[in-house]
DNA sequence: CCTTGATCTCAAGTTAACTTTAACTTTAAC
DNA sequence: GTTAAAGTTAAAGTTAACTTGAGATCAAGG
């Protein structure tokens, strides 16, 4: 552990591309650590970039914070995260991406058979997936479902 | 224009499946309107609830409100959307999902690449996209150019 | 010693799309 | 005439992921 090898916040700014702002709020969410100078300056660790470019990479794939802090958490604590982590943890995100995609592929395919169907008063369009908004009975308003990792993230629902 | 036909909140949030809060802001923010009781009270005309279904579809699809309100003012004024309007609008939102489809289908083919090349270390990987991250010169931070359609709306970027 | 630039902390602001709360008022029913 | 349900407004709250701003402090050069 030479001392000698440990980067300024500047220094990770720049080299992450990440904002000092990103790299503070990310350590006091606990994604990112950093030790201090007697003056009370970050002092980062060379590995840090490794844990910034793993949530670059991570929320490009669209996790959140949360999940990203999840999947961080269950690296290994002290090695270096090996071929088995790395397949793991990518198995996983692909699965997420095969989702998003067939979620997608589902809408447009609905949209397609809309324009098809010439339904050009919207009734019971595929697209608006609340089947009952045009019937004369009180039926229970029809279901959001349409993909939720689509959605931008809305308030509950 | 018989007047005897106008739906009440409850009836066109029940329909719709909107909460009433929710027809409350579509319309304080121009995308639905509606006259007055005396007493008051919103009465929304029959036709409100095809364009709520035509929100809906377009925010399933991801357009923004700004984006709704656009592609609405654009619809005709005073007839009924015909085949050709229809047609013309899930043009669009067709290219809109194949646009996401095609980003998403990018990312995972750079997951699988990334899966086959062993980069263990994130170096060079191309889920990370700043290339420079782990260089020693002081090159431009990398610039974050994955698909712009897929990143929950973050603040300015 | 002084200036300059990099950092620090803490609180508040930003965006989207609504929801929640508070305090009333209408309307319909009994 | 009273009550309960449904509706109204205006303002403030919510979530995520950071940014911005204000007001210090640190560290290095001259």
């Amino acid at each position: 552990m030479d001392s000698r090898e440990l980067l300024s916040m500047g220094d990770v700014s720049k080299r992450s591309g990440y904002a000092a702002s990103a790299l503070r709020f990310y350590e006091s969410e606990g994604l990112i650590s950093a030790t201090r100078t007697p003056g009370g300056r970050r002092q980062f660790e060379r590995n840090v970039l490794r844990r910034l470019a793993f949530i670059r990479a991570a929320s490009n794939i669209g996790l959140t914070l949360d999940e990203v802090r999840e999947e961080l958490d269950r690296l290994p604590a002290g090695r270096v995260p090996n071929r088995a982590d790395w397949q793991r943890i990518t198995r996983h995100w692909r699965g997420r991406l095969d989702d998003q995609i067939a979620a997608l592929e589902r809408l447009r395919d609905g949209l397609d058979s809309c324009i098809g169907c010439g339904c050009l008063s919207l009734q019971r369009c595929q697209m608006t997936n609340s089947g009952d908004w045009m019937a004369t009975t009180d039926a229970a308003p029809g279901a959001a479902n349409l993909p939720a990792l689509l959605r931008r993230p809305h308030q509950f629902r």
